[in-house]
DNA sequence: TAAGTTCCGTAC
DNA sequence: GACGTACGGAACTTAA
């Protein structure tokens, strides 16, 4: 793994392996158990906590300690753990099993002989602070508590086993109201009922608590009952005082254990993959092995190490009326507001206010309320603003500087999300501002100064700042304006396709000779290959794939093959578009609004939900009734503008393949040229299955092909494919170069760069595992085309957003449809459109060739295409 | 019951 | 397992 810099030891995990044991056994079901009946309920606990902390924090080094005695305790108490020292059975049995365990994860068993773990753990500690190194603690003995300190922190299960909670100093604190130190005369008092640590009667959390902050230590309390109030509290301390004494003993940590190890040693052990996932298949730990996976992948080349130290920012809050934004100090603003909590149903309840908060770096922070998010772009008007996911907040700032979503997706775009929260803690990040709003414009403010600067080493500044910022606004416009849906005309078509689902739902259920779910891959798989005995392809995980590609190859085998496919397409019309889109329909005006997610895929480009607008139907008949419906108001004209084979395009421009560039500076059918050129076959001879083949070809190099993908799709054998790829790479040897290229900047830099700087991380090309590799190739050539692509319509939509505002048009893109823009505007406007919108589209980029766009003008979609 | 997974299909 | 990027519906499975 990457560490920020070397200097700076990343923390070091020390697990109380008894503690965890018993927690796992305890708090899980006997139920846990493998499929001939062994149980496994600890082991699941212990596997799934290891696997938890590689997940959240990363592939830290960890040592699991366990008791190998009492450390003289039980010589002071007879009753010391007298109930664990018998042991359930259906706990020792499992017992032998968690050191390997540990050991596959490459973490250290650590045991000294005549001690219990939490005083070795007390040593280790001990140790790494002389060492500078930080420290976790992971137990669930309230005990270890005491060990708390500058540099070593808890990490405590609560109710399960992987529930946990993180304390350090300040957190003990809150939470029992007395400092580390006081821990064992807290016990002392309160008692242990876990460990058979009697305590005082009587005294639980809350009065232990208040009698130390009272009188500093348990002498102090004892040599003061006088003071205490309540008979029977005074009688208990009095009568129990050297239990509480004894107590305190036993909850103390013994730290001079003499500890003889290697720490840097038992640091870095290696870990054993394969060993671990054996295991865990062993023991059918289905569920923590699936995380295991996911978290292994994700350890590897990761993008934004997480800090080795934190930072806690102090920033007081001033209340005030949002026009005193304006008049913060410092230079950039960064600003947080909060929508009015939706009331039930969807009517916002209008008393509510939205929430603000303002931080420019210096003084005080301020947090107040305001009638609508406007008003917080008006009055910092002429600042540089920072937010975070500015295009959420309702309105994007007039000079929006940062936005610290943004930022975080360009640094790591291949991440599931990012909250503000999360981003933060992996700085060290903290903060403790009182007010809310305050605290996520200090947070804000605070993350962006971090990520501004790594956006600057990795070249990411210029993509930022002229692509992705000013894409915030477009983005936010073009939602805004929506597209208006034709509900009659899709009430039309939906009518005409659930009625004839409905008799091919019949004829099907009577060529069956039973009614079943048609929709249920399973119960249909069952009438298929089972009742009717046609003939069975690709196998999933869970039984025979009925795929189309399935349906359509055994279309020949019985008459019901058809009709389900025609079922199968017309359902999935109605269920997906004809229901949903509808019911989308912003009452207010009549459209459909889709969202569009700018820091959503690993590639760059966008997605779209709520409802998604870049999937609608248009290579089927009946798809294309569909997107007839999407319209143009009365008075206005839609018009379509798409590049033309964009992502070849780049291909040849970045691989420089000189014979592919001359296809299309010839204007030619790339298509065709490149059957010509495989087949060997001059133009004029070419079959139509000869292009679809080669045009199969041209996908498959763009999503970074492999012979067994080509033969799948093309039904060809594997070397018959091989020898397309061999043809097709013979032919443009700058291609194959490109490809070469691609994989060897991921091998090397563990990134990929797009045209414009995009970067993506590959941890996939460096994993052990062949076939993660191998996709991790793929991933590394698609990357560039794909990101390149998506870089230049982001740069074309700015563009033509500028341009029409500057020519003054009215005409307004309404949607992005990855490499097609869709644009609505008065009809008597659209021809200038036409040209400006062509004009700034070719011109986004000097590609060589050339960019080129196919133009269409019409009231629906369908016809504008 | 709720949440997660799998299968499938739509787009580019 | 099996050529990339998405979103989403339905059926089905699992669950500390």
């Amino acid at each position: 793994m990457a560490t920020a810099n070397g200097a700076t030891p990343s923390e070091l995990y020390l697990i109380d392996g008894n503690s965890l044991a018993y927690r796992a056994f305890f708090a899980l079901p006997e139920s846990i158990a493998t499929s001939d009946g062994k149980p496994t309920n600890a082991i699941f606990g212990f596997a799934s906590m290891l696997v938890k902390i590689l997940t959240d924090h990363g592939d830290v080094p960890c040592i699991v300690v366990w008791d190998a005695g009492l450390s003289g305790r039980k010589e002071m108490s007879q009753d010391y753990k007298a109930q664990r020292s018998s042991r359930p059975d259906l706990l020792k049995q499992q017992w032998p099993h968690l050191a390997p365990l540990v050991e596959a994860f490459g973490h250290a068993n650590i045991s000294v002989e005549g001690y219990e773990a939490d005083d070795v753990i007390a040593a280790l500690c001990e140790r790494a602070k002389q060492a500078g190194v930080p420290v976790m603690v992971v137990t669930g003995d309230r005990d270890a508590y005491q060990l708390v300190d500058d540099g070593v922190r808890i990490m405590s299960t609560s109710r399960g086993v992987t529930d946990t909670k993180v304390y350090d100093r300040q957190g003990v604190v809150d939470r029992y109201g007395i400092p580390p130190e006081l821990v064992p005369d807290f016990i002392g008092l309160k008692g242990d009922t876990s460990d058979n640590i009697p305590g005082v009667p009587g005294i639980g959390d809350k009065t232990a608590s208040e009698l130390l902050q009272r009188f500093g230590d348990l002498e102090g309390v004892l040599s003061n009952i006088d003071a205490i109030s309540g008979p029977k509290r005074k009688q208990n301390l009095t009568e129990h005082a050297d239990a509480a004494r004894l107590s305190k003993q036993l909850a103390m940590v013994v730290r001079d254990v003499p500890v003889d190890i290697d720490l840097q040693a038992e640091m870095a052990r290696p870990r054993d993959r394969s060993r671990l996932r054996e295991i865990f298949r062993e023991w059918e730990l289905r569920d923590p092995l699936r995380r295991l996976e996911e978290a292994l992948e994700a350890t590897e080349g990761e993008a934004i190490p997480r800090a080795a130290s934190e930072t806690t920012l102090r920033v007081g809050v001033r209340r005030g009326g949002v026009g005193e934004l304006g008049r913060l100090q410092g230079g950039s603003i960064a600003i947080a507001a909060r929508a009015p909590e939706a009331a039930e149903g969807e009517l916002l309840a209008r008393e509510e206010k939205w929430g603000f908060g303002g931080y420019g770096g210096v003084g005080k922070a301020l947090a107040g309320e305001c009638e609508h998010p406007g008003e917080v772009n008006e009055a910092v008007k002429g600042r540089p603003v920072i937010a975070h996911d500015a295009k959420a907040i309702g309105e994007v700032p007039h000079h929006l500087a940062f936005d610290t979503e943004v930022a975080a997706y360009l640094l790591d775009p291949a991440r599931r999300g990012y909250p503000l929260e999360e981003l933060c803690e992996e700085r060290g990040l903290l903060a403790e501002v009182e007010h809310p709003m305050a605290r996520e414009a200090v947070l804000v403010f605070e993350l962006a100064q971090r990520q501004a600067e790594q956006v600057r080493e990795r070249g990411l500044q210029e993509l930022l700042e002229t692509v992705e910022l000013p894409l915030v606004r477009v983005l936010h416009e073009t939602e805004r304006a929506g597209i208006k849906l034709d509900v009659a005309a899709l009430e039309e078509v939906g009518s005409r396709i659930r009625e004839q689902a409905a008799t091919l739902e019949r004829e099907i259920w009577e060529l069956a000779g039973t009614e079943f779910m048609i929709g249920s891959p399973q119960q249909l798989g069952e009438i298929l290959f089972n009742k009717l005995g046609l003939s069975r392809k690709r196998r999933g995980k869970t039984g025979f794939s009925t795929d189309a590609r399935v349906l359509q190859a055994i279309r020949d085998e019985h008459p019901i093959i058809p009709k389900i496919e025609s079922y199968r397409e017309l359902s999935k019309l109605a269920q997906t578009y004809l229901e949903q889109l509808p019911a989308a329909i912003d009452q207010r005006d009549g459209r459909l609004h889709t969202t569009f997610e700018q820091t959503n895929t690993a590639t760059g480009r966008l997605s779209s939900i709520n409802p998604n607008l870049q999937n609608i139907p248009v290579r089927s008949e009946t798809g294309r009734e569909i997107r007839r419906c999407f319209v143009a108001e009365p008075g206005n004209l839609l018009l379509s503008v798409d590049y033309s084979q964009v992502e070849l395009r780049v291909l040849a421009h970045i691989a420089s393949e000189e014979v592919l560039r001359d296809i299309f500076r010839r204007g030619e059918d790339v298509h065709s040229e490149t059957a010509s050129a495989v087949f060997g076959v001059p133009a004029d001879e070419l079959t139509l299955s000869m292009r679809s083949k080669a045009k199969m070809v041209n996908y498959g190099i763009v999503y970074g092909l492999s012979a067994y993908g080509l033969a799948d799709r093309l039904r060809i054998p594997q070397d018959e494919a091989q020898d397309f790829i061999d043809r097709y790479l013979e032919r443009f040897p700058a291609v194959a170069q490109f490809m070469v290229d691609a994989v060897t900047q991921a091998q090397e830099h563990g990134y990929v760069s797009t045209l414009f700087g995009r970067r993506r991380q590959i941890p996939e090309i460096r994993a052990r595992n062949w076939q993660t590799r191998k996709l991790g190739e793929r991933l590394a050539v698609n990357t560039v085309i794909q990101g390149s692509a998506a870089d230049i319509i982001k740069v074309a939509m700015v563009r033509c957003h500028d341009a029409l505002k500057a020519a003054g048009l009215h005409t307004r893109t309404i949607l992005q449809i990855h490499d097609e823009l869709l644009f609505e505007g008065p009809a008597e406007e659209v021809e200038s459109a036409r040209e400006i919108v062509c004009r700034e589209m070719v011109g986004a980029y000097a590609l060589e060739p050339p960019l080129e766009v196919d133009a269409g003008i019409g009231p629906n979609w369908l016809e504008a295409k």
